[in-house]
DNA sequence: CCGTTTTCAGGAAGCGGTTACTGAATCATT
DNA sequence: AATGATTCAGTAACCGCTTCCTGAAAACGG
């Protein structure tokens, strides 16, 4: 057993609900009434507790009131890495929803590594959460698949759920709460956005097969440039991260080729942009005046550099994940899946094509 | 695997440990000490009992676990928001050296509100953790002394710890470990980098009375002042929070009063220096060839901008954190204190002022 | 004034694990 | 072959709290 005491540091043992009852001269079941809730105790019962609780500084277990029943309810985010400005955001939205549900909220990061992901999950299973939501971009490959359907049936079986943000939906089968964000709906608007501006020749930077996120935002761009009769042209999609310095060497290497085949940018995402437009004035080139650039995700780096981008409320996509969790919880039924949506926000990083 | 029955609703009970026991035809305390580590037991015993928890998807109650005693080790850390760059980056640290260290790592965040802070510690204490990690600038005036010192002593008396990251120290009989930066520090260099470049009158954006980490930088600034022997003008000197806004608000308002009385700006982060130069951009001033600036964090921004900045390794103030809490359990003795330092990064935001 | 509700508080059975203690095989020893 | 030393596994006592079930006292009603 716990027998730390002496111990250097410090060891007090903590008071226990038995020890205020005693010192209430009541009994623990009084105590543990008067303390969870509305329980009509004679005021000056309440009163010798509660003098007690003060007294002994005294905070419950939460796990053994968890073990008790009254499960203490949190719920969990898993997400790659809490640096990132997207996950940053996604997470505040979780962590302010939770705190608004009255539930705590726990973290865990993964650095994108899936065995890590499956420890997380096992060890929010064990914690009892009532949602795990997962967050980021991954490669929706059948071993993903098989994954998440696992995790899914696995929280299921316990009364936890499943929450994807920002992954790809697993079908109908799987008990999967889904929030999405429509990445082809504001790659298309800022495709076009160039388009309009008489861009033709738009370097997209950031692609990388397999990746949903990316695919949908290359989609978007391909669509645009469909709708405007435009050409596509594979040369001009670069694969890449989404960092800045994936950002920066892609535009990097395209500058070094020599070839100035391009008026404009779409970057998959502002990350993307910030390194591109860094590589670009390194090279002489001026932003709007040489080359327009549209971004992604209306994130800080966009207000440095007044990038046009496309907006997204990263912080409704974690809000609504829980409340679409605890809602699910409720009604039960099909867990629901929803889209949330994106806006063009017009800055100074584009300029009309001068048709020469 | 899991197809435990219907779905939709969620709710079918978990497995317990009592069950895996029964399918193994073994006790729970054989199955209990199979699966908490190195018990000599049967090979034929032990996969039994493997296949069982396999076949059932076990995982042990962390809460029953921790009420037994073995408790599941956690960390918490308690900021005013995930979206700042710079909690983020400490979090990730955080993040990084407990899960390096075999615990999960609790967040929390407060908005900048004592009442919510209050409430996290508590629910923290009431979560068992090994150690709360409190990160922020405050206002380090008698009623925060008192609040920390209150934290401090009701953690240590359970045996947990409090941890102050980038908070003054309480003095010595507060048990309390601390971890600072080194704000003055790294102002001096930023400044004198200013300095050295023939900058005297230097905009010291963002200062904010009682802020203990906004009074550090500007006392790192005004010292610096003192050693070139270049007078200081109080009128240099501008209020603001640390926000890019503020700096773009601030610079504004500056710049409104239409006099150009500084060549030079050393902002206190790195935001403001974003939000300082758009505004400087946007009234047709250069930089550095109008107005040199420096930043402070080196974070994101500063490459966007190619902001000359001090750096600071956030991610490590988080990881010490967390390391000299969990020393300092094994160790006991005075909490320790320690303070991180910083250098400055070169970029090109600041040019030699010409003598004319 | 006595019987009937109400109020208020205690007793005790778990919740799902861990672990000290104990005991039955099995193995080694002389 | 008898005995002591080992192995391996079971029994049961908690961990700290919640809550169902009871019962005594107080308030109520006629």
């Amino acid at each position: 057993m716990a027998r730390r005491a002496s111990e250097s540091g410090g060891g007090q043992r903590r008071s226990t609900i038995r020890e205020v009852a005693a010192r209430a001269g009541v009994s623990v079941a009084t105590v543990s009434r008067i303390l969870s809730g509305d329980y009509p105790a004679a005021p000056a019962t309440r009163k010798r507790v509660m003098r007690a609780v003060e007294e002994l500084d005294y905070v419950a277990n939460a796990h053994a009131r968890a073990l008790a029943g009254t499960s203490a309810k949190s719920i969990a985010i898993v997400l790659n890495s809490v640096v990132s400005p997207h996950y940053a955001h996604v997470a505040q939205g979780v962590e302010a929803q939770t705190a608004a549900e009255g539930r705590l909220c726990l973290i865990g990061t993964t650095g994108g590594d899936p065995e890590r992901e499956l420890a997380m999950v096992r060890f929010m299973r064990e914690q009892h959460t009532e949602a795990v939501i997962l967050v980021g971009n991954v490669v929706a490959d059948e071993r993903y698949h098989e994954r998440m359907s696992r995790y899914a049936h696995a929280l299921a079986a316990i009364g936890s759920r499943l929450v994807l943000c920002g992954r790809p939906p697993l079908g109908p089968d799987v008990p999967a709460v889904v929030v999405e964000y429509d990445n082809v709906g504001g790659a298309h608007s800022a495709t076009s956005h160039l388009l309009s501006a008489g861009h033709e020749r738009i370097l997209c930077l950031g692609s990388r097969p397999g990746y949903t996120t990316a695919e949908g935002r290359v989609a978007g761009y391909r669509r645009a440039l469909a709708a405007h009769r435009v050409p596509h042209d594979p040369a001009l999609e670069v694969e890449g991260m989404m960092l800045w310095h994936e950002g920066y060497r892609m535009m990097k290497e395209r500058l070094a080729t020599g070839r100035r085949d391009f008026t404009a940018v779409f970057a998959l995402n502002d990350l993307i942009a910030g390194g591109a437009v860094r590589a670009l004035t390194e090279n002489g080139l001026k932003v709007p005046d040489d080359v327009s650039v549209v971004g992604f995700d209306d994130l800080q780096p966009s207000l440095d550099l007044d990038l046009t981008t496309v907006h997204m409320s990263h912080e409704e996509i974690g809000r609504t994940a829980v409340r679409l969790a605890l809602e699910h919880e409720a009604r039960g039924g099909t867990p629901p899946h929803v889209m949330i949506g994106t806006h063009l926000v017009i800055r100074s990083s584009v300029r009309p094509r001068e048709v020469s």
